[in-house]
DNA sequence: ATTTTGTTTTTTATCTACAATAAACATTTT
DNA sequence: AAAATGTTTATTGTAGATAAAAAACAAAAT
């Protein structure tokens, strides 16, 4: 099959579920942008919502008879797409214990494992070098340079570098930037967290990344934005991956943020330079500690 | 047809370049490590090299019988990789007039125009869109984000994190290290060109980038190494497409060269970081200096 | 006159096939 | 035995085909 018809499937779904009994339905194009996918797609949507007598459509008329069943949603392995589904494959072998720094990788046998076509694995490879964790032989393979220590050490100079200057400039964003209120809301889910502190402190990642996230937008800069992404992937996998001493962890990470928001509330680059450092220094210490032992010392790739 | 043996050409004219008559060539393994392609590629040039009669191949018995004509070799363009190819053409329409930010970018078309398939574009494009000139709606277009001043003073600002930080790094480099060798071997380059500056003012972006590629590498690191893959690229495009005032904007930069390079060689971390300040302040104005009148103005095209 | 729906066209995402190239294996030569 | 050559196999790079999705165009309804 040359494309599968997950977009519609999971917008499908997604419609589906927010679906209110004897209700009408607004017109295609306004269903359309509330989806996020083309008039098509809507239309496409709509007539399967029709065909299993979820809704009755009429021209303009869209009235909701029922609300889906189980039965009407289509199955969530059916939704992800493609790039989603290697992407975690993908990811899942590198932080293995198998995948060893200097391990090639091979495009149809990623491709078969995962049950997909080469030229999505390939376009995959491709987006994915910028990680800075595969690299390139022209006319040959990939090479797996890992997650090791220097990988960490480099990944965490640049974000340094970049926080930084991107914290100084959240310090001089005028008083009426709309980031000064997410920054407070973001202050309000910290002390939330820490009400019930052990129910709670998994979700800390979350607010970790939204938090950071908020800052670097202040730069205003594209590349440290895309930086940015390098960074939460790899976060993302390996809050996944290490959940030792994360309670504690976590525990510090907060009470070091609620630090950092204060200093950026102060406006004084002095304090928002000093808490930024105390804070992205630990991060460093965490991210180090996590590298599995070993890493680095295998195969540094000669030729 | 699946590929062009452009590889092979390429390997063949260097190789055929360089024979010496009446000598005695090497084994297999050792011409293709010479050429940096496979045993099999290098045999196929051995035994077009046979067929051409210049060189009588039998065995480990390689006689250069006559050195190679005009006609021997391929012609240059059957030797450009599909790559090069495609990445000239883009850089080429990027940067012309017509090229407005917001546009979009259709593959098919593109793919058509240079005459090639679809998924080299394609993945051209995935690889390019880190250079931040190009942006993808998924499921949809790309959109051309363009040679604006807003790209200008963000790659500036990136580009100054990063050599402000290699250049402190550099400065902390063991007397031992071959990098002060290429230091001075570069500083005598500078002074060479400053001779007969009149003659030779045309090589400086060649020494340019030399030079910043020299610093960015003490920083041994990846995301900076990249980073200044973005750089270059923008740069030698640059240099290629605004040539006035080319000798007055060099003889300024060479001067500043050769202060940065007494200042690294000082080993005086203030002295480094004004020295390097100062520079890349120069090179900031130059690049925002020759950005297109209008750009980032999408609608009207003023005379 | 603008918005909505109906219909058609264009473009992207993905798969498959195949030549070029690399890599592995087997045989010969030193 | 080690290195070189000869031969076969595996993998990458690229083109072309096709379904999904987006976009454009046309007709109808407010």
């Amino acid at each position: 099959m040359a494309r599968q018809n997950t977009l519609f499937k999971e917008a499908y779904n997604r419609y589906a579920a927010r679906l209110k009994p004897d209700t009408e339905l607004p017109s295609e194009p306004e269903i359309a942008a509330e989806l996020g996918v083309s008039r098509s797609t809507a239309r496409s949507i709509l007539m399967r919502l029709n065909d299993a007598g979820i809704i009755l459509w009429n021209k303009r008329q869209k009235t909701v008879l029922r609300l889906p069943t189980e039965d009407d949603f289509f199955p969530k392995e059916e939704t992800d797409s493609l790039h989603d589904i290697i992407e975690r494959s993908f990811m899942t072998r590198i932080m293995s214990d198998e995948a060893q720094p200097g391990m090639q990788i091979n495009e149809l046998e990623l491709a078969r494992e995962i049950g997909t076509g080469t030229s999505v694995v390939r376009e995959f490879l491709i987006r994915f070098s910028r990680f800075g964790l595969i690299e390139k032989r022209p006319n040959s393979h990939w090479i797996l340079k890992g997650f090791t220590s220097e990988f960490a050490l480099e990944l965490a100079d640049v974000r340094e570098m970049f926080e930084l200057h991107s914290a100084a400039q959240f310090g001089r964003l005028p008083a009426t930037h709309h980031a000064w209120e997410d920054l407070k809301a973001i202050e309000r889910e910290h002390h939330a967290l820490l009400k019930d502190f052990d129910a709670h402190y998994r979700d800390f990642s979350r607010l970790d990344e939204k938090f950071h996230l908020l800052i670097h937008r202040a730069s205003n800069n594209r590349f440290i934005a895309d930086f940015y992404d390098v960074i939460a992937i790899v976060f993302h996998y390996h809050y996944q991956w290490n959940k030792a001493l994360a309670r504690e962890r976590n525990a510090r990470a907060v009470s070091e943020h609620l630090d950092y928001i204060e200093a950026l509330q102060s406006r004084d680059q002095q304090r928002i330079s000093a808490a930024c450092r105390q804070h992205l220094a630990s991060a460093r210490q965490t991210l180090l500690q996590s590298i599995p032992q070993g890493a680095g010392e295998v195969a540094g790739s000669a030729a």
